[in-house]
RNA sequence: GCCCAGGUGGCGGAAUUGGUAGACGCGUUGGUCUCAAACACCAAUGGUAGCAAUACCGUGCCGGUUCGACUCCGGCCCUGGGUACCA
């Protein structure tokens, strides 16, 4: 009998299912394990190879904890709030929910013939409204949530109220607006009510305030970064410009202390935590007051480097700052008004990163410097970003390599102020000093001084002075809430004279209502401006926008621990049993976006009493991207039906030319495309396209690795894979790859070499008869098969505690092998060998399992332990080195001590050769090691 | 630009603490089995020189630390991910 993956796999993932191997419930006589996957976007293409990644890993942790006697919780669902279904509505009128249910069909579907062991009783959808009422419910208590920066914590706001009625807002101490005016409990009190809720807005986690948005004025909608291309619309192709609008945001920068200490606590990798200390960015620094000649004006900079006030040689604030009108001369008016037009539309990221690209223009101001008294030019320059600090530099060119660039480029002066800036032949600073060690110079009472002791000097200055302060400040940013769709958790929120307010508890969850078209309105209102009666108590608009696809996926962890509760959104006793999520595995795009939001509304829930942990995800894996390798082919962009083969790509001028990603279906061999099956693939773009090919008739594509996903056409559908070959090959291939955390392109060019390997453990338990049967004998193993089996589950038991996921593969193949070698059909021996292959090759495993008369599933077994007895060796065979090259060997018994090693080594014929005669320097044996001889 | 990661044979990768570089698998070459194929099995396989023993070179590039460096340090180059409204 032959291995026979079509009838076994389905069989058995009949019976899991069948027999709820894997449902889950609480057991206090058990430890947990909770072992999650991030859950995907069922995107309209279905899984694609990628994802099966982590979920193996997840699953294989899952089996194996599952068989040391855990109790599991792995469950799975879906983020079913996004984009893409939103702009298949608008392409095709189909409501998106009804897309999104058929994507989801298709994704479990896909999933069931993977062997996953997931506890589908506990699957969560974002999009559904019994799960997003509680996305809501969460998102009303941040509303209701204030936050104390004298414990750190966010409270409840009728603390709050308590406070203001006790003793005003002088004394407290928390997260709220700038623009925050003070008030004694006095005045508090004589305040109606309509005014305390007012000012309650100030201080609420989230809040409607103005954000810069990408406002494409002819789609009448709000683009994504993504979707911004060289600052059109990818669609269409339309200006894109940045506008202010007001969006509901979430005042995530209060927990940016906490969110950057409670990375310590958990187990994650290093350079993602680190990722996240960057994004929330802290410095230390000060705040200096600029007064602008002949204004009332102040101008506040932010800067981590006080001590260098002397080097200020010119100002400079965002295009966007709301004070640039009013500080600009009459002379300069045109000049300013038009770059401000012009950086407008420019991204910030491109801002960022086109610093080749200098570009600014003097405003006819000038500022006084707070500690020299000098007198310098106010400038507007597109470096300097509105949202971060204060939108206003002190620039000081000999010190920062951006102000260096400018002040060259504009001719303004340089002044070294730090010992030790290099200049050039004419005595001029030739390049920008960022260091912060070295002596103050050309800097008044600071000279001499160290940077750090004039940095406090400086700060102490400016506060007796009131001009200036020490200050904290953070690269975080406030979470914008509010996104310009349909698709997406409407905001329980609604309007009353202006004013946000919102909905009741019990009148959750606020469902999406159903609307003729999915486009924005004609007056560029989202498309929930379109649904009819959308009002409260059907008088009050509600808020129009609705919730970011982080919302959902910020607390459904949560959720997954008591899935099916209508009263709570996850009972306190359970999450109190399955607490944090011992295993998170995900990819590394999530680093700061979903990772971020996720904790912060965790340590928000935990705060208010409704989580017993603020850390959601213990232990984190981020796995690498399964990489695409992308076909791409070339229009003309003047002749927009004709594509040229890639190998003529020198021949055109290369501005004339558009990349296109073609699927990688249209691939004939490694770089050559079959043009027909492009025509049949987009009949809209290529039915009657020209293709020029080269003169030996091939055409042509550039071959790119990339990430694999929907707009590049370059994924590949894991059910092909388990057809060709069967769901375990698939499993322990996507494993054998590479490191889990390693990104790699998808490449099928050793799963044959799984496949056998599967082939061969079935062979191992059909090799003793001539029909080849199943069959094994109860004969007592001998020390050689003793030794192979339990050097195979020593190292993958050490493999899999380490998370190593990819090197128990080669274990197996190398055990099997072994035992093949030793025509080993010891029952005892073959047990074994199944049950630690079993996390990885569910199936197979399971098949042989019963085969060998168990009536329970192999993944209810314990998984065995090996026994160093048979491991023991009784000598040691050194590799000697000469000088730290290898030379020869020599084998010794393990107790020998070291000088007799020394001895034995020193007597060896090919040593004493180097040696010539002489005696060595230095003899270094590191035990079970090396012997290095050094002559 | 900024933040993070990676770079090892023809290919995917292994080397767990600074200690035999290339485990395991693919591919290639030669062979066994077969009427033939498939399957399976055996052998070789980093490069150069050599009949061989062996020698020299070799972990992106340049330099350093060390008895000894894929591993640690400094400087580059290339590739991938993120960069706040893709998920």
């Amino acid at each position: 009998m032959v291995y026979d993956p079509k009838q076994i796999e389905p069989k058995w993932q009949e019976y899991w299912q069948k027999n709820d191997v894997y449902k889950t419930e609480i057991d206090h006589s058990k430890p947990k394990y909770y072992a999650l996957d991030m859950f995907p976007y069922p995107s309209g293409k279905g899984l694609h190879i990628g994802h099966p990644l982590g979920y193996t890993a997840s699953d294989i942790m899952a089996r194996y904890k599952r068989m040391q006697g855990f109790n599991i919780l792995h469950p799975m669902g879906f983020d079913s709030f996004g984009l893409p279904a939103e702009q298949h509505a608008i392409d095709t009128g189909q409501h998106p929910a009804v897309t999104t249910a058929e994507n989801i069909a298709n994704f479990k579907q896909q999933l069931s013939k993977l062997g996953f062991c997931f506890d589908w009783d506990r699957e969560v959808q974002t999009s559904d409204p019994q799960f997003y009422k509680w996305t809501q419910w969460i998102f009303m208590q941040i509303f209701n949530s204030w936050f104390n920066y004298d414990n750190n914590k966010a409270e409840s706001i009728e603390s709050l109220y308590a406070i203001f009625t006790k003793a005003g807002n002088t004394q407290v101490n928390a997260a709220c607006d700038e623009d925050t005016p003070s008030f004694t409990a006095e005045q508090w009190n004589a305040y109606s009510a309509d005014e305390q809720y007012k000012i309650s807005l100030k201080y609420r986690l989230t809040y409607v305030a103005d954000s810069v948005v990408n406002w494409c004025p002819a789609l009448g909608t709000v683009l994504a970064n993504d979707e911004v291309k060289d600052g059109v619309s990818e669609r269409g192709g339309h200006p894109v410009e940045r506008k202010k609008m007001k969006q509901w945001s979430m005042r995530i920068t209060a927990y940016a202390d906490r969110l950057l200490t409670g990375l310590d606590r958990i187990d994650w990798p290093e350079p993602l935590k680190e990722m996240q200390r960057n994004w929330i960015g802290k410095s230390h620094g000060a705040e200096m007051d600029f007064k602008v000649d002949g204004h009332e004006v102040t101008l506040t900079c932010f800067t981590t480097r006080p001590d260098t006030i002397y080097g200020v040689t010119f100002m400079v604030m965002a295009p966007e700052h709301e004070l640039v009108p009013q500080l600009t001369t009459a002379e300069q008016k045109a000049e300013v008004e038009a770059y401000v037009e012009m950086a407008k539309n420019r991204s910030e990221r491109e801002r960022q990163s086109e610093v080749k690209k200098v570009s600014g223009v003097f405003t006819g101001s000038y500022v006084i410097n707070p500690i020299s008294g000098e007198k310098v030019q106010l400038w507007v320059a597109d470096y300097v970003l509105a949202g971060y600090g204060t939108g206003v530099v002190m620039a000081v060119p000999g010190g920062d390599e951006r102000d260096f660039r400018f002040a060259k480029h504009y001719q303004l002066p340089i002044t070294p102020v730090v010992e030790g800036t290099k200049l050039d032949e004419n005595g001029e600073v030739a390049e920008a000093n960022p260091t912060k060690e070295g002596i103050m110079i050309n800097s008044g009472y600071l000279n001499g001084m160290t940077c750090k002791d004039a940095i406090q000097a400086v700060i102490k200055k400016a506060e007796e002075d009131g001009t200036g302060t020490g200050k904290v400040n953070f690269r975080l940013r406030d979470a914008v809430f509010s996104r310009q769709r349909y698709w997406g958790e409407p905001v329980p929120a609604y309007f009353k004279d202006g004013i946000p307010y919102m909905i009741k508890e019990e009148e959750l969850p606020l469902t999406l209502p159903e609307i003729s078209e999915y486009k924005p309105t004609a007056d560029g209102d989202p498309p929930l401006g379109r649904a009819e009666g959308w009002t409260y108590q059907d008088q009050y608009a509600y808020e129009l926008t609705t919730m970011p696809g982080w919302a959902g996926s910020s607390w459904y962890f949560a959720r997954y621990m008591d899935a099916n509760n209508a009263n709570e959104f996850a009972n306190i006793e359970k999450t109190k049993y399955w607490n944090q999520v011992d295993l998170y595995i995900g990819g590394t795009e999530h680093a700061v976006g979903h990772l971020l939001y996720s904790r912060f509304w965790s340590h928000f829930l935990f705060d208010r009493g409704f989580l017993p942990y603020d850390e959601p995800f213990k232990k984190l894996i981020n796995q690498g991207m399964i990489q695409g390798n992308s076909a791409i082919i070339y229009r003309l962009k003047d002749q927009s039906n004709k594509y040229i083969s890639a190998k003529q790509k020198g021949d055109y001028d290369q501005e004339n030319l558009i990349e296109i990603h073609v699927t990688v279906a249209a691939l004939t061999g490694e770089d050559t495309i079959d043009p027909e099956v492009l025509r049949t693939w987009k009949p809209e773009d290529f039915k009657d396209a020209e293709f020029v090919a080269d003169p030996d008739g091939n055409f042509y594509c550039t071959r790119r690795i990339e990430k694999m996903g929907k707009r590049y056409h370059n994924a590949i559908d894991p059910v092909s894979v388990i057809n060709d070959f069967s769901a375990d090959t698939l499993r322990c291939y996507e494993m054998f790859l590479g490191p889990l955390e390693q990104s790699k392109p998808w490449d099928t060019k050793g799963i044959d070499g799984v496949h056998k390997f599967l082939r061969k453990m079935w062979r191992l338990f059909h090799q003793f008869n001539d029909q080849g049967e199943f069959e094994t004998s109860d004969g007592t193993p001998d020390d050689a098969e003793q030794k192979v089996i339990h050097k195979a589950i020593k190292r993958l038991t050490e493999d899999l505690e380490r998370f190593a996921f990819n090197t128990p593969v080669s274990t197996l193949m190398i055990c099997v092998n072994e035992l093949t070698d030793l025509k080993c059909n010891k029952h005892e021996v073959l047990e074994k060998l199944l049950l630690i292959a079993a996390p990885y090759a569910p199936h197979i495993t399971e098949d042989l399992w019963a085969k060998m008369g168990h009536i329970t599933s192999i993944h209810q077994a314990t998984f065995p332990k090996h026994d160093e007895k048979y491991l023991q060796e009784s000598s040691f065979e050194y590799p000697v080195s000469i000088n730290g090259k290898k030379r020869t060997t020599i084998k010794v018994p393990l107790d020998m001590p070291k000088e007799d090693i020394e001895r034995q080594v020193l007597a060896n014929d090919v040593v004493q050769k180097w040696l010539e005669g002489k005696p060595p320097k230095k003899v270094i044996i590191v035990p079970k090691r090396i012997v290095n001889v050094v002559i």
